[in-house]
DNA sequence: GTTGAGCGTT
């Protein structure tokens, strides 16, 4: 209750980074995924027992330990299994990347400062690894910044990673994504799972932000979605498909509330509802989308 | 000479 800080470290002999607690003493998840992406909770060596213990976690809160965090370090929980680290579970996809051998794409840059230059998006990605491509667009008369770019690396495991966080540049929160153009082409002939729930009986008052700090208990979370007007229902994205399609079935309770989830459906399941012009049946149509890297344009997949 | 969600002139 007396911290306004508490001290959390991804190993017991590393360096601690101290994450904010709330005013009612606890510490949300999001605020120690913000520091270390990918965590899930949190568990911390009980000083009596000399046992690892967990920390209780309710709809992405974290609760101290007999109401007082004390001076403590608390060690990061990754999804999966708590023993993994995010580079071992990056490891693992680096064995998938060996069977379905996958190259790096270019990744858009969102959210750039107006000033900032190709050189600046390249000092700063170096940090990550070795950058191979960079580039802000820009307006073709005034040669003014678009406000966004594209950045290109040699190493996969570096593009997992930058997707993965935020990134201060220049003054500026940006987000690097894969483009548009770009969305699973990364593995193409493997068959499509989602990454995307459906969250169905929410409530009015559930908000995105709460649904992420829920989620994010069992794996990254990169997108939450409400309808509005309210629909009562959600769609809730994930970093792994692995974690999207272990949750469907699932009944869950989120603030006092069963919610149901299973597989997001695509929201346009009729090729003419996009082609209304396009010659001939859907049956062959459909079959060529099956093996297309065609995204739906802003579609819930 | 402004801006702030998006998707790439060469």
């Amino acid at each position: 209750m007396s911290e306004l800080y508490i001290r959390v470290a991804e190993d017991e002999n590393e360096e601690p980074m101290e994450i904010p607690s709330e005013d009612d003493g606890t510490v949300l998840l999001s605020s120690v995924a913000a520091q270390f992406p990918g965590a899930c909770g949190l568990r911390y060596r009980n000083p009596e027992s000399q046992c690892m213990r967990g920390v209780r976690l309710m709809e992405g809160v974290l609760h101290a330990p007999e109401n007082d965090w004390g001076n403590l370090v608390y060690v990061v929980n990754y999804p999966k299994d708590n023993k993994r680290k995010m580079e071992e579970i990056d490891a693992a996809s680096a064995v998938k990347i060996k069977r379905g051998f996958q190259k790096t794409s270019d990744l858009i840059v969102l959210g750039l400062p107006w000033k900032t230059t190709e050189q600046d998006l390249k000092d700063y990605f170096t940090t990550f690894g070795e950058v191979i491509m960079v580039q802000v667009k820009r307006d073709a008369k005034t040669g003014n910044s678009k406000g966004f770019g594209f950045v290109r690396f040699t190493e996969y495991e570096t593009q997992t990673k930058v997707i993965a966080q935020r990134h201060m540049i220049d003054g500026r929160w940006c987000d690097c994504k894969l483009p548009n153009s770009k969305v699973h082409v990364a593995c193409p002939d493997e068959p499509m799972r989602s990454r995307k729930i459906f969250v169905g009986r929410c409530t009015e008052d559930m908000t995105t932000d709460e649904l992420r700090q829920y989620f994010m208990q069992y794996g990254e979370v990169t997108d939450v979605f409400i309808p509005k007007p309210f629909r009562a229902f959600a769609f809730v994205t994930f970093a792994d498909d692995q974690v999207a399609q272990a949750l469907c079935g699932e009944d869950l309770i989120i603030k006092g509330v069963s919610v149901h989830i299973s597989n997001a459906e695509p929201k346009h399941n009729n090729i003419h509802q996009l082609f209304p012009n396009f010659p001939g049946g859907s049956a062959s149509l459909a079959a060529m989308f099956d093996r297309s890297q065609y995204q739906f344009p802003s579609s819930h997949v």
